[in-house]
DNA sequence: AACTATTTATAAGA
DNA sequence: TTCTTATAAATAGTT
């Protein structure tokens, strides 16, 4: 929130995320602190980090076997309705998700475009930018990657080929080859000019684009958090 | 924190002081899940209001029985440690709030100015200048009460005294009231020229000023707070 | 830990 | 409740 914004996602330095893990920590007891005494409420927070360290927060009104003994009571008590409320809560939430979603989307189509200040238009133009740049930076290797794997799968019909005519003249007297017969055929239709992998090909893996895992692993949650916050 | 600096003490208007909870509450539980997420933290919290409804935030990763199943056994296993690096945190904060206050009352003495900046002695100025009005205010104010209450006492004695003389007047035979002889003696060591009011005006509820009671139930945890959170 | 440029949170008002 | 907006507070990146 300072120096520069930040994506809700995990952070993946070790160092970094312990400091933030700290200082955050305090922020937020220092506003369950204020929430007690501002509003006269009872707050518990339990939280464990991610090397298993247990820190709490307790209002100075209570303990914590009160509050918990509280909870499991209420949770007892109004099972149902508390996991309806809880359950139309979430829908509402990801009710307005899906209308910012939509209205992200309309804008980038160029759409809705009225709401917006001359700022937001200027920014959300370098938001395209950059991801038309990121797109096409993506193709340009995914192109890269074709290419590398249309050889290698030439290779591999080499050596299919290879074998072949190997086989066809130790064995060419053999009924059980007679099924390349229609390999022309086949390749053809795959878009191979020089004889194809056949089935052995299409099972190879798909091709690997090469890119940072957190790329798709993170992003997901990230852009939820980030549309579930607009205003 | 906006629109206006607050005292963290009690907001004592009900209306508002649950929509600073709900607005509160909400960013509380923001700021929980982006530490969930940030730092791949686990965090329970469960809040009672005022008005006894409960609230929870629990990250998605766990659930509030596992977490607190946790934090009995991690108490249950290191009660004393645990106990103990409880009590050093405390203590150390203590003693941080401690110097604090030492430095805080060396500047309005008009000690350490050296480590403020320009901006700063002009605000300490206006602050104590402020303080000093407020104050002088408060002794004007409690000059005033004294004047009534010294009113006060004396009407209280005028109309003793004249039931002792409708007494005297309607029993002066009675030997039961012979006691009233020292009156002089005791009413001049209380600073009564006029006749005293003796046990019966001592029992009289001590003077009331007739401040607003947040001044005083509230201003002790404040200052606390804002020293504590002095950098 | 301390420092700030920024981003966020939020008090008051509508 | 929800929105707005001026301001206070939190904090990310840096030293």
């Amino acid at each position: 929130m300072a120096r520069g914004k930040i994506q809700i996602k995990k952070i993946e330095n070790q160092t970094n995320r312990q400091v933030t893990y700290s200082k955050r920590r305090n922020g937020l007891f220092k506003k369950a602190h204020e929430l007690t005494v501002l509003c006269d409420a009872k707050i518990s927070i339990i939280m464990i980090s991610s090397t298993q360290k247990l820190h709490e927060y307790i209002s100075p009104t209570i303990t914590t076997k009160q509050i918990v003994d509280e909870y499991q009571k209420t949770v007892r008590t109004d099972l149902w309705s508390f996991h309806y409320e809880k359950m139309q809560e979430h829908l509402k939430k990801l009710k307005e998700m899906n209308m910012n979603l939509r209205k992200d989307i309309r804008q980038r189509s160029g759409e809705s475009l009225n709401d917006l200040g001359y700022e937001q238009v200027v920014s959300l133009i370098e938001d395209i930018d950059k991801s038309l740049a990121f797109i096409r930076e993506r193709k340009y290797k995914a192109l890269g990657n074709q290419i590398d794997n249309t050889k290698k799968k030439l290779r591999n019909v080499e050596d299919i080929h290879k074998s072949l005519l190997f086989g066809f003249n130790a064995r060419h007297d053999d009924p059980q080859y007679g099924l390349v017969e229609n390999e022309g055929h086949y390749n053809s239709m795959l878009g191979f000019r020089h004889g194809g992998p056949r089935i052995i090909a299409l099972h190879m893996p798909p091709p690997n684009h090469h890119h940072h895992p957190s790329h798709h692993s993170g992003t997901g949650a990230s852009d939820l958090t980030t549309f579930a916050l607009l205003e």
